[in-house]
DNA sequence: GCAAAGCACGTTTTT
DNA sequence: CGTGCTTTGC
């Protein structure tokens, strides 16, 4: 594509940004605004003004974000100037650099990335074995998140121990040898040839501040630099930029200061508001309009991110129609919140041939998915679940990565220490321990430090002795075969030499045999990264695993259907969008939550998160909060969310047929529960059954009452009629007794699939 | 050194 | 309510 035509589909204020091109640029991008198609133009545009592709830098917020982009890029500059492109997370583009430079800073090349499981596991060691601390005291998360907070603001160890003022604080909170901790954390983890997630974007601050040919070759190479979320970069990311952009000052950032979410991980809303200072001569664009969502939508969006004190001045604004009312959803439990969303899934994905896909069920923990999915389950309505814990984060995909890992880098500590006795060889807890404390002793990676007793035992018996050097061997007879044998014959020969195939075969449990799958799984997923290299290239174990821990669910292609329900935090749903959106748990407590009422700019971040949740709707958002919920097994009573009052109450409706009550007792799980605390529970949840509670009981929307409701004898050729869809005849009845299915053909409405169960069916005529 | 049993603790959100 | 860790007893 030669001309330059997309520019017609931009409006003037998108259409001036994209033409911007040299020297720093900032685009406030309201929700909806067009913010993606204003990044993807505008790098589409640089290169279609010459400037060469490898020369930008484009960083996203997350990884599926940049391929997407890329793909988009691609699509109206073709692929071969799209692939030269810089597209990626901070922490991915910039784990690729530090691989590259890795010499400079005294890193191997082959450098491992520790996920925040392995940075707390090394922790508790440090903490319990090495320095035999309390670790009541010295809670791993709370060293954890104080050590990452240090790195974001780029004190190493010595750094922090000539800080009197963190001291104190560690003083008075009774934790004096945090500094300590620090002190040992870094120094594993450089033995382990090994660095943290903040290491990444730490590090990356060394190389630049230490290294003056890299800062130069960077600057020099990066010449265009794109910053998307730009509101929830921290510190360390800000002075990367920083660094980059100070030779040509190409810099372009986009963000929202109304969708910064992510302080509670260090995110500075200041990087927005220093920005115009950093730089002088900034052109400043804001993107008003909104093309996303109703009328409705946006000016309830609007009311509610009035009440934050702290923001940018903006006004949203759309063109499109009214739309909906904003439809409020009141629950008795947590079971019946979603009982009542999966039913109104249900009800539009019919009445408005909705696609599946369509809704979004957004909740502030991922704990709230659970009674959304066993809803859904009970309708037959298909989803899909993002977050949670990763596929990369479960005990067999982690374990079978660890052998990799350790093959790759065989100071990799974290990894040795998982699977140096899984399967079980003989080499407990002690022994670990003691080969520990001496690696660590004589400063030196786990795997010298075996290596050293192996040649003089110190004390340890020779039956460990043979045992250790067993192990070792194993994993040093692939050494050779890492750079001869691609990705998946060395992944799947190493995974059956480890024994967990073995072991997890042999176990025929539902667990055992889901686990096998996942690895199984995991070598399908080598196998393709290995087969789709380029022509002439050979892909290697150590390529896939670079950035592997960098992955996440979401980086995992869904090709298998993709028509679901979508399940998803609020902090997940960032830069989605959907026709329904549906808000739940709104509750006091809950959503904002309980940890972040202290003071005002927490409670403004949880404004945002609301903000940014009602903005993911396109046509239509249903808010929902539940009256009781159970929270670790206790029932417990819940007030609405004040945000629920915020909202201009204009856009709001309370439609009476959408009081999603059944009768007391349908819910099998809740009257078991009731019974242990009856005395509390008992009237509040047994309120008179009006009217429309008895017909939905008898129409049958209760679907755990085991037995089928409606007719039971349904049988080809029968005439029936639906509520909605009128009258129409039994093509063909099929499924088990519990969920069984009808076709139906209804007058002018065609073929309907329908469970029996939930169908409100009445016999007219039989066959 | 290992398995079973007991117990504490957690839920904010994620690269 | 679960998980995952520590303690206990072989």
């Amino acid at each position: 594509m030669s001309s330059t035509n997309y520019l017609d589909e931009l409006n003037p204020v998108q259409r001036k940004a994209v033409e911007h091109i040299e020297g720093p640029l900032m685009v406030i991008a309201g929700a909806g605004s067009g913010k993606t198609r204003v990044l993807t133009y505008r790098i589409a545009h640089l290169i279609h003004k010459g400037i060469d592709p490898y020369n930008i830098l484009a960083l996203t917020f997350t990884n599926k974000a940049a391929r997407e982009m890329k793909e988009r890029i691609s699509r109206i500059v073709g692929p071969s100037d799209a692939k030269a492109l810089w597209m990626g997370t901070f922490h991915s583009v910039f784990a690729r650099i530090l691989r590259n430079e890795a010499d400079r800073i005294g890193y191997p090349k082959n450098f491992t990335i520790y996920d925040t499981a392995d940075s707390r596991s090394l922790l508790k060691n440090i903490i319990t074995k090495e320095l035999k601390l309390d670790d009541k005291v010295y809670k791993v998360s709370i060293v954890h998140n104080r050590i990452s907070a240090a790195k974001n603001n780029l004190l190493t160890a010595a750094d922090y121990a000539n800080q009197s003022i963190l001291l104190q604080e560690d003083a008075s909170a009774k934790r004096p040898q945090l500094s300590e901790i620090y002190r040992r954390y870094e120094k594993r983890c450089f033995n382990s040839g090994a660095m943290d997630f903040d290491d990444l974007l730490f590090k990356t601050n060394v190389l630049l501040k230490n290294s003056p040919e890299a800062l130069l070759k960077y600057q020099e190479k990066f010449k265009y630099i794109m910053v998307d979320e730009f509101q929830d970069t921290n510190f360390a990311q800000a002075i990367i930029l920083k660094r980059l952009a100070a030779r040509y000052e190409n810099i372009c950032v986009v963000g929202d200061d109304a969708q910064s979410i992510y302080a509670f991980r260090g995110a500075n809303i200041q990087n927005i508001l220093n920005f115009k200072r950093d730089y002088q001569d900034t052109a400043t664009y804001k993107l008003e309009q909104n093309y996303r969502s109703t009328q409705t939508i946006v000016g309830a969006a609007n009311s509610i991110i009035a009440k934050n004190k702290e923001q940018l001045d903006k006004n949203v604004w759309t063109q499109n129609a009214t739309g909906d009312s904003i439809q409020l959803i009141r629950a008795r439990s947590d079971n019946e919140e979603g009982r009542a969303i999966a039913d109104e899934i249900y009800r539009t994905r019919s009445e408005e041939q909705a696609a599946n896909s369509d809704f979004a069920i957004l909740y502030r923990t991922n704990a709230q998915s659970r009674a959304m999915e066993e809803a859904l389950r009970k309708l037959n309505i298909p989803y899909r679940i993002y977050g949670g814990l990763s596929f990369y984060q479960r005990k067999e995909i982690k374990d079978i990565l660890a052998y990799f890992r350790l093959l790759v880098n065989h100071k990799d500590e974290e990894a040795l220490r998982r699977v140096i006795n899984y399967p079980k060889r003989g080499l407990g807890q002690t022994t670990i321990d003691r080969i520990t404390v001496f690696s660590s002793e004589q400063g030196v990676s786990i795997w010298d430090g075996i290596l050293q007793l192996l040649a003089n035992p110190r004390g340890l018996n020779s039956g460990t002795i043979t045992k250790l050097s067993e192990f070792i061997n194993m994993i040093r007879s692939f050494e050779g075969t890492l750079e001869t044998e691609n990705a998946y014959e060395l992944a799947s020969k190493m995974a059956a030499s480890s024994g967990i195939l073995r072991e997890l075969y042999q176990d025929k449990t539902i667990e055992g045999v889901s686990r096998y799958e996942n690895i199984q799984e995991l070598l399908a997923g080598i196998k393709e990264f290995t087969d789709s290299a380029p022509e002439g290239e050979v892909r290697y174990l150590a390529d896939f695993m670079q950035d592997v821990a960098l992955l996440t669910d979401q980086d995992k292609d869904d090709k298998n259907d993709s028509d679901r329900v979508g399940l998803m935090t609020v902090h997940s749903a960032k830069g989605l969008e959907f026709p329904y959106v549906f808000i739940v748990g709104l509750e006091e407590n809950l959503f904002p939550s309980q940890m972040s009422t202290g003071t005002r700019s927490e409670l403004e971040e949880e404004r945002r998160l609301f903000y940014v949740a009602l903005t993911r709707a396109e046509k239509k958002a249903y808010l929902s909060y539940a009256l009781t919920r159970y929270k670790w097994g206790n029932l417990i009573y819940c007030e609405p969310s004040r945000f629920l009052e915020e909202i201009d109450s204009s856009f709001i409706s309370t439609p009476p047929s959408k009081e999603s009550f059944s009768p007391s007792g349908s819910d099998s799980r809740q009257v078991k529960r009731l019974t242990k605390t009856p005395t509390r529970a008992t009237p509040s949840i047994n309120p008179a059954p009006n009217r429309k509670l008895v017909r939905m009981s008898e129409s049958g929307s209760r679907p755990n009452l085991g037995r089928a409701q409606g007719p039971s004898d349904l049988s080809p050729g029968m005439e029936v009629e639906h509520q909605r869809f009128g009258k129409g005849k039994v093509i063909r009845v099929e499924g088990n007794p519990e969920s069984r299915k009808a076709t139906i053909n209804f007058e002018g409405k065609g073929e309907k699939q329908l469970l029996l169960k939930f169908a409100q069916l009445t016999v007219l005529k039989s066959s």
